[in-house]
DNA sequence: CGCACAATTCAACACATGATGAAAAACGTC
DNA sequence: GACGTTTTTCATCATGTGTTGAATTGTGCG
């Protein structure tokens, strides 16, 4: 949409920088890493293809530029896991909720479910994410056989952000969060503590 | 691992448009549509990346022909509602798994799962499979508000396909289908005809 | 055998991509 | 106002991709 023609310097103080930053996360979040192209995201931004890599060196590097201000998922499951077993499957998908909702953190989200996903990167949720991160955490919440019951609990998670978020499926994607919460706590929950056979 | 140098017809009567066509079929399952390059394919099969060609034309084409021989879901889900809400929870997972389980489907399954997770082909699930296909079919199944259940039926599913096939997470990868039967079909039993906030 | 046909490879094109280095234009400072 | 610095584009390269057409070798039929 910006006609750019004249080479060197533009007049005034545009934030050139952060808009092909957001350019490169919008592209990242919707079309994974290998569907991103660096002239795309340029193109998008109003800019020569060069000045990218002149502010974020390789593509790897903006990816990760892209992805700054992380959320720590460990911080966020403190308070789930300090209020005990009761109730743990509703203040679970709450707390998840509120962080993928919020679109700042959702752009960084799902550029890294996305890629994630598609690519071989899947080692990174398998071996690292999952059992290292977010397993031990859980397992304090749970009552026995942790082994069954995490990736029980990560199965609808998972299930959870990819239809609400990554293919937006629509009564999924719109449901007020709290009825999410309402609906899919209860089986979490269930996952935590509940009968398994 | 094939050194092949000499032009020309092969001698003995090699199927070799199979092999081309299996290898086609792993490389779409483990990389998805983009990550999959003709060449690669060639090369994965010992066969120059013309013949690719030459036997299917485009890579459109290719991955067309890879995912030949699917599964109708609407055939499939017959019985399970034939027998009525009752156990359909369960029912429904096992007939998933024994097709997901079944390797000959799986490669083509995972094809198109990854193809349409990754890429924008997206709409393809939202707009298609799952309110076209799916949907109705799982609304016989159901007390009351099917437009609320079975995208939370659906949030399952997905999170069971992609921990279990795409991700392949251990205990969820390796856990014997009826345990996953056992573990898993309460919940959409409960997504189907249990009580909703 | 001779000959049509199928199977297979080679060489090459056109194009998109990530990346680089040099040049031009505006800015900030003295 | 001169000058170094930052921002920006241009031109270009190397590489990987899908695709095509010609050339080569084996098979099967008369």
């Amino acid at each position: 949409m910006t006609a750019r023609t004249s080479r060197g310097r533009r007049p005034g103080a545009p934030d050139t920088r952060a808009e092909v930053l957001a350019a490169a996360r919008a592209s990242f979040a919707g079309k994974g890493f290998r569907g991103t192209t660096i002239r795309a995201v340029a193109a998008s931004a109003g800019v020569d293809p060069a000045l990218v890599h002149h502010y974020f060196g390789t593509k790897d590097d903006l990816f990760l530029a892209a992805l700054e201000m992380p959320v720590d998922p460990r911080q966020l499951l403190v308070p789930v896991i300090a209020q005990g077993s009761d109730g743990a499957g509703e203040r679970l998908v709450r707390t998840l909720l509120s962080v993928w909702d919020d679109p700042e953190h959702q752009v960084r989200l799902l550029a890294v479910a996305r890629s994630v996903l598609s690519e071989d990167g899947a080692t990174l949720l398998k071996d690292g994410f999952i059992p290292v991160v977010v397993g031990p955490a859980l397992a304090q919440l749970v009552t026995d056989r942790p082994d069954v019951r995490v990736p029980l609990v990560a199965s609808q998670v998972v299930g959870l952000i990819v239809t609400r978020y990554l293919i937006a499926l629509p009564p999924m994607a719109d449901m007020p969060a709290e009825d999410v919460v309402g609906r899919v706590g209860p089986v979490i929950q269930h996952y935590l503590t509940g009968d398994l056979p």
